[in-house]
DNA sequence: ATATAAAGTTAGACATTACTAACAAAATTA
DNA sequence: TAATTTTGTTAGTAATGTCTAACTTTATAT
């Protein structure tokens, strides 16, 4: 049986995973807002139980347990959100924080039943892909709105790293997954973006904003 | 902060409290499957954060905010089971394990969603009374099946201390809240009921299963 | 009214999950 | 390459919530 807390170690380890699969045991500490001694210590327990792969001084990896694992923690959270958005009249600003709580509900049944009422959503309410029962993710080609260049329209298709005010930020700033965005100017200096969409001919948004919005191309 | 835990056992002393409000350790222990150490340490740990009255070797009693707490469990307890139920397809033998789960996350806004997308019930999928949101109970005027005489005409109207397999059973016979019973017999011996209702005219139920059915007089 | 049974408490141990302080290894920079 | 910074580990402590063993108080029954 694995508990609430482990299920939220291996929830960050999937998420923060880079092209290897790995993650540093300081950048999981300053993710869970958890001390590095602690999540070393964690780690130990956590390859004891066959869920991660774990050498002092190296970098973890999930192992197939693992991944499993985490992939239905993040298949019920995400399933969650959507279900709140869709379903029970949520913002998308609202669900994060109750999802984080409804994900760790032992009950395949009750999220097979969310999954059936939303007709079996590929993306959660900010774009992010929700893992299939086999863990199966179908990852998009998304690129960051921060990576375009001046002309280019694309069509918003993600939020990464949303806290609940960038999200109502984005709000009165009438932007939506779905809405079509045209980069208009890139300032040299500070990375500052102007975009039009919409009737809006000239919405400025800062870099950071840009890092953390996900784009596709038009199909 | 509550835990989880306490908030079992806030739950455990509402639902277990008799006329005087009352409940022994050892009723607790039971009920809880949890040994009378741990129990009386805890009580000794709820009474210092004011949520219970305890004073050693004497029953245990709920404060006014205790009381509410365990009531705001019950509430969310309920209204999960109500939900599950009536919005997403579940029997009201699958929603017990699932609510215990749910009761615990920490959301007004989650189960105030669920009380108006089901148009505020009084009662729950067994029966049993919803709190309001000040904890306020409407207790209705029922009494045990077990405690109605022959030839009594009354309506299925509860099911207390109820396992699912109970319930199952009760699925199988075609016993639902608001059926119609009369108690066309009582076994002097052993207490057994023959009861007809819909076309049934001999049902026989033993006197255990009708202690644990409630009914009320016909309106 | 005393013996026995039931209920309740105390003391001490243990697992889990967190922390701080001190130290060690690895990576970076000068 | 040596110094410094960053990353990671070890050791020791604490809170929570559980347990068993031993003991005490209260209730029950002969």
């Amino acid at each position: 049986m694995i508990s609430q807390t482990e299920e939220n170690y291996l929830k960050a380890l999937f998420i923060l995973a880079n092209e290897n699969g790995e993650t540093g045991v300081n950048e999981l500490s300053k993710f869970l807002g958890i001390k590095m001694p602690t999540v070393t210590s964690m780690m130990k327990s956590l390859a004891d139980k066959n869920l991660v792969r774990y050498i002092t001084y190296k970098p973890v990896t999930l192992t197939v347990t693992g991944k499993k694992e985490a992939a239905s923690i993040i298949r019920k959270h995400r399933l969650t959100e959507m279900y709140l958005v869709e379903k029970m009249g949520f913002g998308w600003d609202e669900v994060h924080e109750i999802a984080e709580q409804v994900e760790h509900v032992k009950s395949n049944a009750l999220f097979d039943k969310m999954d059936e009422a939303l007709d079996f959503p590929k993306f959660d309410p900010h774009g992010a892909p929700i893992p299939d029962k086999n863990g199966k993710i179908d990852f998009p080609d998304q690129r960051k709105l921060s990576e375009c260049k001046v002309g280019e329209t694309i069509q918003l298709s993600g939020v990464i790293h949303s806290s609940d005010a960038f999200l109502k930020f984005l709000n009165s700033k009438n932007l939506k997954l779905g809405t079509i965005l045209t980069v208009q100017l890139i300032e040299a200096f500070d990375g500052t973006r102007e975009l039009s969409y919409n009737e809006r001919t000239a919405e400025v948004l800062s870099e950071i904003a840009c890092e953390k919005l996900l784009v596709q191309n038009l199909k």
